[in-house]
DNA sequence: GGCCGTTCACTGTCATGACAGCCAAATTCC
DNA sequence: GGAATTTGGCTGTCATGACAGTGAACGGCC
């Protein structure tokens, strides 16, 4: 096996987690003075634009409905969003932000601005469409990959 | 903001962040018959190469000695690894792979074999190296942006 | 010889993620 | 209509990561 592409996938180490953790890193950094972490952040920003439930959200953050609940709570002890119920489904509630959430919000999205600036100096428009491709296709890729876990041995 | 850009930074949402988490799922679905998480494999794939510390396995691992405590702690627990006293160096300790430890070694190498091979299904060796020279660039990037954060309003 | 700053592994605490399992409400199907 | 299935949010549990702080041990330096 190519040791290159073996820094690839080895573990927590691996390159692609690598620059995961040091771009949530440098976010949290920017964040700090905000007392909100990346992923509450972001879940603001997305909860300002669309009325939305924990099931969307977490779909759009990328985790399950198990860590958003606990996002969420963490989010309304703060006082920044409130859960309502949602008129027609009983079962579902509205994530909606509260008045100093909604303040937040437009504070932070520099913030992104900025850290996505930073992440891509240096870079061209070719290169980032190049990235964004290429790392679209190793999650095609990876779909296909979780599933089935048969013949290892 | 370019609203790829953003893809690229908001959150565990990030599109680094979401192969880097599926590139775990998928590892962790085929280590799973042997009773290892990815990390957990990983280290055991380092330590059993040079004889290591924790500090040195944290910093090959992408994480910090008091993660790796708990790490060797549960990667102990199962009877894989042992801690002995450094010679010469009281404060450090030496990991070093039980025989079942090292039994395991060999089985699990072609996993991050396979694993890459899916992850790169499709790529052109090209594509490869442009691939791992954009994160390197990144991750040389984020190197600059944690410290200062300052003016932020 | 001994003080002092540094290094090392470890513990305590918090925020994520993943998974399984739960309960209630909605939907399907008969 | 009513049972069976699905969906939605929640709780319990485990594995990571990050940070701060601790105590023992090392090393340099006077």
């Amino acid at each position: 096996m190519d040791p290159r592409h073996l820094r690839l996938v080895l573990g927590g180490g691996s390159l692609v987690s690598q620059v995961g953790r040091d771009l949530r890193a440098a976010t949290e950094a920017r964040l700090a003075s905000f007392d909100v972490t990346a992923q509450q952040a972001a879940v603001l920003l997305h909860a300002a634009r669309h009325e939305s439930s924990p099931n969307q959200l977490a779909a759009q953050l990328g985790t399950d409905t198990a860590g958003m609940t606990r996002l969420l709570d963490r989010l309304e002890a703060k006082g920044l969003i409130l859960r309502r119920p949602r008129p027609g489904d009983r079962r579902s509630v509205v994530v909606e932000l509260t008045g100093e959430g909604r303040e937040l919000v437009p504070r932070l999205v520099p913030v992104f601005g900025h850290i996505a600036h930073g992440l891509l100096a240096g870079f061209s428009e070719e290169e980032v469409e190049q990235l964004v491709a290429l790392l679209q296709r190793m999650l095609g890729n990876l779909g296909g990959l979780g599933g089935p876990a048969v013949a290892n041995q």
